[in-house]
DNA sequence: AAGTGGTCTAGACCACTCT
DNA sequence: GAGTGGTCTAGACCACTTC
């Protein structure tokens, strides 16, 4: 015991020789966490565990598998936050009885997304001005109504033809800088994702009509459909921003599962 | 050496003495991953690291931070599945130059939805049959004109009031079982969802103006806009369901950032 | 009180990729 | 070829939850 004092243990001892032979000479595929994260979501989908079923515990599987507990765990930790486990201490793993389908969905800044088709992308500001919030903007971003506000208009465009229209409030108390930003030249999305971090947000999509101007601006018809997306975003307890993003009718929004 | 074997060298031993003190001796906040993730977060929002940095690599922010390499691991790798950072092998770890805002989607089954707002959900069944698909499903499912499908419309409803239209093809030679389904009980969303495993799917989210049939069936009028969700999942190379999800006026999809 | 997942560690080897 | 992240392992302890 008094000489073992640290480093090397694995050098000479018990341990190490039948560790090394086991992992090499195991089955040609290796056992890595994601195999074992196949393997658990096969049994699922071929219902042998079934939504609500207990499955085994770690150390089981890792036994069953031929693997680490620490690898059993990535996989399954993996599964729950894909939303096919439900995990809790004691209890257990479960088969999640109420599958919900979690989609990631990525945002892109607006430019990257039109540059990604191989479209030109180009933006205009419209309008621009500091003053104070109206009611609603105030309620949204939980700041009183005599606020220092930058409120701006702009135009996104993808090969020259209206792509979106944005309509947005950036609390300048909460970030001074943007008051010295040239907005004609990049966009206050793009500007804030830079600059401006944030620790929450929160995100709408909906449906709507377009109203006159609207239509105008986005040269296309009273009561077009519109795909409206909705932005706020927090930095701690203060309200960064508040977004309307309304996009060009024929627009789509994709996602893979 | 020869005593100790293999268990319980964490009783006697100096590794154990260095090691227990650092980790309770260390500072009030200890330093675990998340703080570590967290910190990182910081820097990054605090701008001290800028979008394109290289940042330290693993080794040496394990020292930094006085904790394991493999703790550092999986705070950056949260980090960058979270949209925040890049690695690559060898090349480092950098601040992600391209910011992208990463939402996670819950699609939830719709009764879940409508329950979980404390709503009263119904569903009814409007039509149901076995045919051959039309010309675009064989495209979206890579199906044959001449394969074995279900067509079927239903309604979803929220406390009485038409909540969502369904329209969806499912392959019956792909899942044969769909067709003993009761579907006037059970939902053919819901049915698949705990009976049809998929391997991969795509989901895309448009506004539309409702035609005179979706108006009359949705209990609204003609060219309101509607939230439409289309969405296909597929079995390996199997073709599963394509559906159309139609919403009534007013619906709006959440989601965090 | 006991059982289960959650996490940390130190060490090792692997795999990718940049030069 | 060499450097960096990616992962695995065995062991340990912690934290939460149910009993």
């Amino acid at each position: 015991m008094p000489t073992v004092t640290s480093d090397k243990k694995t050098t000479g001892d018990a341990a190490t020789s039948t560790r090394a032979p086991r992992r090499r000479a195991a089955l040609a595929a290796q056992t890595n966490w994601q195999s074992v994260h196949d393997e658990v979501l096969r049994r699922i989908h071929t219902r042998q565990w079934k939504p609500g079923d207990l499955i085994p515990k770690e150390v089981e599987l890792a036994e069953q598998l031929g693997c680490a507990r620490a690898t059993v765990n990535r996989a399954l930790r993996e599964l729950a936050t894909e939303g096919f486990l439900d995990r809790r201490r004691k209890a257990g793993t479960r088969v999640a009885s109420h599958p919900v389908r979690r989609a990631k969905l990525d945002i892109p800044v607006i430019r990257l997304e039109i540059e990604g088709r191989g479209q030109k992308y180009a933006y205009g500001l419209l309008y621009s001005e500091r003053r104070t919030p109206p009611p609603e903007i105030c309620t949204n971003l939980a700041v009183t109504p005599d606020s220092d506000m930058l409120h701006i208009t702009s135009l996104h465009l993808a090969d020259g033809k209206p792509y979106m229209f944005e309509e947005r409030w950036v609390s300048v108390a909460a970030t001074p800088a943007i008051a010295e930003a040239d907005l004609s030249k990049i966009s206050a999305n793009e500007w804030l994702v830079l600059h401006a971090p944030y620790t929450k947000g929160d995100i709408s999509f909906s449906a709507v009509l377009a109203s006159e101007t609207e239509a105008k601006i986005l040269r296309t018809h009273k009561d077009a459909p519109l795909f409206l997306m909705e932005r706020t975003t927090w930095n701690g307890d203060h309200g960064i921003t508040s977004a309307r993003l309304l996009f060009a009718p024929g627009y789509r929004m994709h996602s893979a599962i």
